[in-house]
DNA sequence: AGGTCACTTGAACAGCGTTCAGGTTAGGGG
DNA sequence: CCCCTAACCTGAACGCTGTTCAAGTGACCT
């Protein structure tokens, strides 16, 4: 029984969700397949090529045509896609950061707000510039989100039977009532920041 | 001759500045200060905290009260002075978003936004949002930035007399023209977008 | 039956962050 | 002046990482 390349991606996934992007190691990987490390090597030239394709895995289908019918509705449901396919997989949102970074995964989340934005009237130029405003927006929200939660259910678990907090100056409710509400919210309001900053560009070019 | 703290952050910012993030080990560090490895954990923790301290350094200056005149004026010259300080030292991007997602440097770029939106006008909630949309903003399009500078510069030399391209469907003057022009001018769109959202939240709170 | 090509093994290499018992050194008090 | 304590460093190791490669195995086609 030989392995192929989807194995081995496969896998990788597995481990990703279940331990973390820190624990996915070629050994661990390989052990997990009943393989050894080496074997890995002839179905992904290294780790850099093998992380690229799970970013393009998590990323399938986010570039699917929109199914609302304004063009802002378009935009807030690329957002809302993007941000819920980076969140469904432990690690997600670093993983896709890190990969971009790096050029090693396509950019179907750009291109997508690329059409959209299209769609809403902008120019090519224009266009471009908000497809980057917007990705650029959505990864450093949700790499931020993401790295919260798992910090959070980190520290719901070390965290056991602890003093009931000697409140060091501030009344505590300056910050955390924020973000512990809804992360969802903080998207949300960033996301229309952008939208209304495109509906303004719409405007100011009609009526001129 | 002893090390102090400051010693080896300063050795650790050179290294940094010279080599990048990559090559900065613990063992480099301690070669480059005359100094075994284990010395360094006298100083810091481990090698994560060091990385905080350096974060923590490169953002030095950058929550200063803005000098513009307009509350506008004053969330520009900020996200240019964010972006700046990132852009300041080699990796400087990837190292600050890698320590914020860590929660080892203090938010002092994203206090400076949530002020300044303050003194445009808007409610301390709304405020708190806006800092949290600009920050991630600014650090995901640096981060993109940065690294896409660094990867052309390792092209430029990695890259000597190449055929010149064969033209594989589109003219190549699809993408790059927006790209190579001025990475500014790509980050001054998405940061008017956001304050012209900011701006529409103003008018309408005013006018209702 | 034989040969080819795809795939895996086993072992190693060089490097990493981190630990720690023990040596060294500097500075202040008797 | 000397000694003692605390600060600081060494030397060597531990367990881990990604990656390489000659040699071996196995399946499939002729």
């Amino acid at each position: 029984m030989q392995l192929r390349r989807g194995d081995v991606l496969d896998g990788a996934m597995a481990i990703l969700d279940e331990y973390g992007l820190g624990d996915l190691t070629m050994r661990k990987l390989a052990t997990s397949l009943g393989v050894q490390p080496g074997a890995l090597y002839w179905h992904f030239p290294n780790k850099q090529t093998l992380l690229g394709a799970m970013a393009d895995r998590i990323l399938d289908g986010v570039d699917a045509p929109p199914t609302a019918q304004t063009w802002d509705g378009a935009i807030t449901e690329l957002g809302y896609r993007f941000r819920g396919a980076l969140l469904a997989h432990r690690d997600g949102a670093e993983l896709v950061a890190a990969t971009y970074a790096s050029r090693l995964t396509t950019s179907r989340a750009r291109d997508a707000f690329v059409a959209a934005a299209l769609d809403a009237g902008l120019s090519r130029a224009h266009a471009e510039l908000t497809g980057y405003a917007l990705l650029h927006y959505v990864l450093g929200h949700t790499v931020d989100e993401q790295s919260r939660l798992q910090l959070a259910e980190l520290g719901a678990l070390t965290r056991g039977p602890i003093s009931p907090a000697v409140t060091t100056g501030t009344p505590a409710t300056s910050d955390d009532d924020l973000l512990d509400g809804d992360p969802a919210v903080r998207f949300e309001f960033g996301l229309t920041l952008l939208v209304d900053g495109v509906r303004r560009r719409l405007t100011e070019r009609t009526s001129s």
